[in-house]
DNA sequence: TGTACATCAGTGAACGCGCGTTCACTGATGTAC
DNA sequence: TGTACATCAGTGAACGCGCGTTCACTGATGTAC
């Protein structure tokens, strides 16, 4: 596990980054199965072949994008879920999302666009991200007082419709545009709200 | 407006749905933004050029494909809506999602994928039937005796979370396959059901 | 520290291939009289 | 009904182009002594 790199190891890292952010940059006006390996290297300025110091292929690049985008996240969102009373959460909540947004839409696009997209590796290392978030919002719920009388199904069901309507909520931040925020932002924590009270009379 | 045909005109609309079916089969494992025109007319069997006579280029083609999955579905959407108990109208909900799928499923992953996806103005295309969905049903929702003290906002609000929620039952129906189906048909019916207590209360 | 050899990230030429688009065409269908 | 002309869906050859992949290579970095 390369302690200090090392020039040769370092440089790699470096083109390798490139490799990443400039294909980033192709897919947003783009999709996965649509992006050429010529196309990403051009933008690079590096040749065609050295790209296969790196991947595989694109779906390769395409998975390896995927860990960028949401491995650093896990931390993250459970943050928000440590806020006791509602509202407050929910504000916690769709600040962490319009900050998500501004500081990395590409990121963002690219997950809303293949999460349902033409490659199936990608769409299964999304898949997999999720579920993790999922897990772990879930495992968060559990640690509260509310979530006495739950079954777990029924903690995890609800962590889902969290984590899915999250993604969909950044999608639409970015749909809005900097002028439409403040208002997809209130729709956001309109449905948040709607969400809470179905969850408070669960178990009525 | 064509009354009774013609042998001309009709076997254009033939060789016109055949491009279409071909596309849907080939979309089954692509994105839009990677579909070639060649691929769709060597399925069908013409030539490249026959393509020009009847769409501009694989965009035209997406744009008359979502009209295709989704055009017909306004009527159908408003009767399950119809339903007066709560169990009632999310047992018909699920019901008619799990039909759609059953009858289309290349149809309904075109949709999800292409919401998203790399074609800008097949998403735009997808988004405006999505919006009219929800002002269908707002407007139902607004007809009935629960929506009294509802704003029009908030209608129209709880509307747009039934029809994400259904594109996105639709689309976990997919990937589940039919053997998964019953799981995640009763995890939509508890989803919806989170969403009717959080509507029951929503005035509190 | 210096030297000799190994490693390996990135190069550049070459390949065969399928792409989207153009164009003039053909021949069945449609229309006017 | 029959004839002469118009329309137009589909054809097939041709084009220039960029694609993914192969291969032997170069030269800076790494390693062993």
């Amino acid at each position: 596990m390369s302690h200090t790199a090392g020039i040769r190891q370092a440089q790699k890292q470096k083109t390798r980054q490139a490799l990443l952010d400039a294909a980033l940059r192709l897919l947003e006006e783009q999709s996965l199965s649509s992006l050429g390996l010529r196309e990403v290297t051009r933008a690079v300025g590096v040749a065609p072949t050295a790209f296969y110091r790196h991947f595989r292929d694109t779906a390769d690049l395409g998975v390896a994008l995927v860990e960028e985008a949401l491995g650093s996240l896990h931390a993250t969102i459970g943050e928000a879920l440590t806020e006791e009373a509602d509202d407050a959460r929910i504000d916690r909540t769709v600040a962490l999302i319009v900050d998500l947004v501004r500081t990395s839409p590409a990121h963002v696009r690219f997950i809303a666009r293949e999460r349902h997209g033409g490659v199936q590796s990608v769409r299964e290392a999304i898949a997999e991200q999720l579920r993790q978030f999922g897990d772990e919002v879930a495992a968060a719920f559990a640690d509260e007082p509310e979530a006495e009388g739950w079954s777990a199904a029924d903690l995890r069901m609800l962590a889902g419709v969290y984590v899915d309507h999250m993604v969909m909520t950044a999608s639409s931040f970015l749909e809005a545009g900097p002028s439409g925020l403040d208002r997809a932002a209130s729709l956001a924590r309109r449905q948040l709200r709607l969400i809470s009270l179905g969850r408070r009379h669960w178990l009525d």
